[in-house]
DNA sequence: CCGTATTTGTCCGTATGTATG
DNA sequence: ACATACATACGGACAAATACG
């Protein structure tokens, strides 16, 4: 037996929580998650520049678990390294993220295919749950209302196709599609009522365990999401500041 | 302007090829390079324990780019890391084989639809050629031969999608599949005739335009691969070493 | 079960290359 | 164009945890 079969109970003394996560966690992997959080919160925007050691002094470590963090990032996408420059939060170029919703549509297709299977009564029941709120949000028009449901559905529906190796892929894409220029990516009310019918059908068709219609409907549903991102950008070319938005 | 446009050329004495790699590589790459390779050539089997020290002292390096590598490759989903225990090629279980191959199939779908569209005559006579190519060994039984026209032909196919995002998350989850005990995977020739003749019948709907057609056939073709897999799994339970094939 | 050897996790110093006034 | 300041890439040392006799 390699491991020890009784862990020795630690002590109170040093039963802090940043203690007892380091005994499972090292370093690196928390200082990923933390960089992968701001980036994905928007608080690391593209095309920044992330410096090692402000970085470790920052979070009271050394350099050594931050390059370490950096090249587990680099890998994931979330970051790109430009030797002896730096690193950076990647930027998705129009033509990239055109690419990605194709591996996405793909991917989303699959995870109906599956959901329409294997769905039991009580996923379906969170399902129209969401579609419900949904509903709610486009009367309102509530834009920031709508896009966390946005997300809670297809995240939910990744999770009924019951394929942790699919569900894993298709984060990682969703993840780079959110480093195409954030303020842009379709937060326009508009879309909101006719995304909430995609998404009602989407239901229905897993509801019916129809596999063959729900793959067709996500398939078209992502295709849609970019299509509708295209015409966002013919109809406000410049690029909408923050500030901009705000006085709006 | 950031870069120095005229870059002073390498004295004689510096531009041996290791130190101009060094010029444009960092270490921590060449390793991530050196360590892929190992694994998928098939030099380090899944489970086997990596030593950093060890690996650092063969390359003449320090520990800091190993670890680094590591990090890649972790994120990658070739390696783990146990705690204060070390990092180990992955192990991909029967169950994740089965998952990745779903995966796989919606990705490879997707390749088909986009190639019907995008070939163009000389990429199709390419495609022609491995398909040939694979008659021949399949004529000959030698899976020796055929395997790698296997790996050719789809790798030529997701080239054509023209996708790179897509060929990127292809490739991926490809490699994930060879860490799957490689001894037992498909390595049965039986199976090379039918495997050419969906490959061909691939080849036919792609050439003739038909996305819809090669989608399904591509989706059948993987998800037949990962059939045969379990029937050969089937019909030789005890894993095969390699000792085990080498008398046979 | 205990002491020792090995290996990992982390930190720090230095050289090299880059940005800037 | 040059000198200076700064950031990165790498090496090396120390402490803690694990493996082994």
């Amino acid at each position: 037996m390699r491991r020890t079969p009784n862990k020795r109970p630690v002590p109170a003394s040093e039963a802090s929580a940043a203690f007892e996560l380091l005994r499972q966690k090292s370093l690196n992997s928390l200082v990923q998650r933390e960089i992968e959080r701001r980036i994905l919160a928007g608080e690391l925007t593209p095309g920044t520049k992330l410096n090692e050691a402000e970085l470790a002094a920052e979070m009271g470590i050394s350099r050594g678990p931050v390059r370490e963090a950096f090249r587990a990032l680099e890998q994931a996408g979330l970051l790109y390294t430009e030797k002896n420059r730096g690193v950076f939060v990647r930027q998705v170029s129009l033509e990239e993220a055109d690419e990605i919703f194709e591996v996405r549509a793909a991917l989303e297709a699959q995870i109906g295919r599956l959901a329409a299977a294997r769905i039991v009564p009580e996923q379906l029941q969170r399902l129209r749950g969401v579609i419900k709120r949904m509903h709610a949000a486009s009367r309102s028009r509530d834009a920031d209302a709508y896009f966390p449901l946005n997300i809670e559905f297809h995240e939910a529906l990744a999770e009924v196709a019951g394929n942790r190796a699919l569900a894993a892929n298709y984060r990682r894409v969703v993840n780079e599609l959110n480093l195409y220029r954030r303020e842009t990516l379709a937060r326009n009310a508009d879309i909101i009522p006719v995304s909430t019918q995609e998404h009602e059908a989407i239901v229905d068709a897993v509801a019916k365990g129809d596999a063959a219609l729900a793959e067709r409907l996500l398939y078209e549903h992502v295709m849609n999401s970019r299509a509708r991102l295209h015409l966002a950008l013919e109809s406000a070319p410049a690029h909408r500041t923050k500030a901009a938005r705000e006085a709006a």
